[in-house]
DNA sequence: GCCGTTTTCGGCCCGACTGTTTTCAGTCG
């Protein structure tokens, strides 16, 4: 069993003992030992087997002999059981927003449901508002959940996210009560999928400014609204939270709410450690500590907040926690590549294959953005779904881009490249003639899914070794919220890449968002270069460049780890060696 | 269930908002 898998039971764990009425700090043992089990960057199997599985932070002995056992065999008694001994529809309720485990358990111990039609039918005739803790409202509250279960459960592509807060986060800025305003939570640490947005605003007048958050027009549903804190339901289903503090305390602020949850719990343990207590609202001396200043310095940036606790300044991407903190105390964060470092991207589609524009309208875009190159690599002819090229039409379109090239007409230069098909037994679905004649050759799995994790990983390593290959495009074939990855073992297509001089590719389409970043610091260590490629099927595609920076930058990926920043001449040379 | 510069027991991050209550539990992040 993978390891998502065990972090998936490792967590079910936990909302089962939720249900049970368990100690909550042995709940939150199972939640955080699933995190860190989706954090382990080696293969899982090797790590028991060297038996260090119980060295990894918040995995002790209990959850090590879990966790291993679920790896070997896939199965565990121990969670048979627990879910055994509660009802399935009890699990499904604490979708329910408002509804946790212990108002769950009163309906289940009160009125006998055990699934979400009971529960919708016992709101319907009025039962629930009867039950002590509970009243019309959360009667009500419950019914509303029900229906939006689906919607409000999703999360959603980074991209798409963004595009939804960046207007909202102007027209709060554009407020005259507004001192300073930005988003916060994992949509500002970049990460790949984001559940609700968040916002944090300073200013001295806050009613004003609740009161055109909670009036967007878009709003579907007002959660909830106070002093300092209010939260929106879109119409799509997303959820947006705001806080408004005093200008003092908006770093703060918005180190909190950025998260992780992981990260704060770690800045905050080190704040006690020092013998201060850190919060949203700012940082003071613990009580009883005898040598605490009389006045606290104001820490005006999160800068200073990091500073005051002895650490660099961390960037919200890296906020993980996971070892972000250790680095920052030995002053060895990364200086993270940024999007301006960018100066060309390789792997792009035009209407030669399954693209929407043609060779001139991409160069001009690219042009328009300012890169000096811009690599076509369109499909090959194996992806016949796709309208991939054979050696024929590879061979005209490398004319064409060579014309272009030479006509003078734009200032960025085109490469020509081809996505090349691996093909089921890993050899290249093109002639090592033609693909000698191109600049570089990326090379991607379309086809043959369900090989096993073994036969996958041998056919992409075949891949890699082929000379012809430059870059490996998106790994795993994933597609977020939509479709898992193939089976494959990262960690040794990792290492043949890194013997094999290889790049592998950051494939930065909003969807795809891999390799994924929790691989790439150690592909960085072992001397493996990324290639950031928005797998652009339109122009409008070459600007998802900028979701791969951001998912680098959570990969603690510096420029020099980069293919795509050095020049075109040096482009040239690495693609001649 | 995890963890240890208070180290094998006794802690475990901290606060806002809601709804149901008359002072707080539950949920959420």
């Amino acid at each position: 069993m993978d390891k998502n898998s065990v972090a998936e039971i490792l967590n079910n764990i936990a909302v089962l003992l939720e249900l049970k009425g368990e100690n909550a700090f042995k709940i939150r043992a199972y939640q955080s030992g699933a995190r860190a089990v989706e954090g382990i960057c080696d293969d899982l199997g090797d790590l028991i087997e060297a038996g260090k599985l119980t060295e990894t932070p918040g995995i002790g002995k209990a959850l090590g002999e879990k966790i291993a056992t679920l790896s070997q065999t896939g199965e565990l008694e121990y969670y048979d059981n627990l879910k055994a001994s509660v009802p399935a529809g009890l699990i499904e309720m604490m979708e329910i927003p408002g509804l946790g485990a212990k108002k769950i358990r009163a309906v289940h111990e009160a009125l006998g449901v055990e699934a979400i039609e009971e529960l919708d039918r016992a709101c319907r005739e009025g039962e629930v508002a009867g039950l002590p803790g509970f009243g019309e409202k959360s009667q009500a509250k419950i019914l509303l959940g029900i229906r939006n279960r689906e919607a409000y459960g999703k999360r959603h592509l980074w991209w798409d996210a963004n595009n939804t807060a960046t207007p909202i986060l102007e027209g709060l800025l554009n407020l005259p009560e507004v001192e300073r305003a930005e988003h916060a939570g994992s949509l500002r640490r970049g990460r790949e999928t984001v559940g609700d947005l968040d916002f944090v605003v300073a200013s001295s007048r806050p009613a004003p400014v609740m009161d055109w958050f909670t009036g967007l027009p878009n709003v579907a549903e007002i959660t909830a609204k106070g002093e300092t804190k209010s939260s929106i339901r879109l119409e799509s289903g997303m959820q947006a939270d705001l806080r408004v503090v005093p200008g003092g305390q908006f770093h703060f602020a918005l180190h909190h709410f950025t998260g992780s949850k992981d990260h704060n719990v770690m800045m905050r343990q080190r704040a006690l450690q020092r013998g201060f207590s850190l919060s949203e609202w700012g940082i003071t001396p613990v009580k009883g500590i005898a040598d605490a200043p009389a006045s606290m310095p104001a820490l005006a940036t999160e800068e200073a907040i990091f500073e005051f606790l002895g650490l660099a300044y961390i960037p919200p991407e890296l906020r993980e926690g996971t070892e972000e903190l250790a680095a920052a105390e030995s002053g060895e964060i990364p200086r993270l590549l940024e999007e301006e470092d960018l100066k060309g991207v390789f792997h792009n589609h035009t209407i030669a294959s399954d693209g929407h524009n043609t060779l001139e309208e991409m160069v001009q875009e690219a042009e328009d953005i300012g890169w000096e190159y811009l690599g076509i690599a369109d499909h090959s002819k194996a992806s016949f779904q796709a309208n991939g090229l054979d050696e024929e039409r590879l061979a005209a379109q490398i004319s064409e881009i060579r014309a272009i090239n030479a006509s003078g007409n734009f200032r960025t230069h085109l490469f020509a490249g081809v996505e090349c098909d691996i093909l089921p037994d890993g050899r290249l679905d093109l002639d090592g003639a033609i693909l000698g004649e191109l600049d570089y050759v990326v090379v991607s799995v379309h086809s043959s899914f369900q090989q096993s994790e073994e036969a996958m990983t041998a056919r992409i390593i075949r891949a890699i070794e082929n000379p012809r290959a430059t870059m490996l495009g998106h790994l795993t074939g994933r597609l977020l919220l939509r479709r898992e990855g193939y089976a494959v073992n990262v960690d040794k297509i990792i290492d043949a890449a890194a013997a094999n001089r290889k790049v592998i590719e950051m494939n930065a389409h909003p969807v795809r968002l891999e390799m994924d970043w929790r691989h790439w610091k150690r592909a960085a260590d072992r001397g493996v270069l990324c290639a950031i490629n928005p797998d652009a099927h339109s122009k409008e595609g070459l600007r998802y460049a900028r979701a791969g920076v951001l998912a680098a930058r959570k990969g603690w990926l510096e420029k020099e780890g980069v293919l795509n920043t050095r020049s075109r001449l040096e482009v040239e040379e690495f693609f001649a060696r």
